[in-house]
DNA sequence: AACCTGACTTCGG
DNA sequence: TCCGAAGCCAGGT
């Protein structure tokens, strides 16, 4: 296992997550220390999310949608989130405006 | 050790 | 607003 702040920060970040809230890999990323490593979000999430239980589905891409390929939980996804509040426009696309987490809590 | 892939981001047209 | 290309970083083969 990797003893990496960087992935240990990203697991955190994730966790402070707000309900009815959504984060990108980008600020997650940066609030890590790494605004470059958006990709290293990604992994850091699949190497922990069903270890850690986290709220994968809370965090989508820079465009405000979720970029998993339909048929591997995107459904889901998309179903969690908007019980939480979140609502997605004609595209499948979050608000950001309203709905992207500020962290804040930082 | 080298090459390839990836739940990304940002810029330009 | 949408599409395409380039850039970055780390893990897997």
């Amino acid at each position: 296992m990797t003893a990496d702040p960087f992935q240990q920060r990203v697991i955190a970040c994730i966790k402070r997550i707000p309900k009815g809230k959504v984060a990108t890999y980008g600020l997650i990323a940066a609030m890590a220390g790494n605004p470059r490593s958006a990709r290293q979000v990604v992994r850091a999430l699949h190497s922990s999310s069903a270890k850690e239980g986290l709220p994968w589905q809370r965090v989508v891409n820079a465009k405000g949608q979720v970029s998993l390929p339909a048929g591997s939980g995107l459904e889901e996804q998309t179903a969690l989130l908007k019980a939480e509040g979140v609502t997605f426009d004609r595209g499948g696309r979050i608000d950001l405006g309203t709905y992207l987490w500020g962290g804040s809590k930082k």
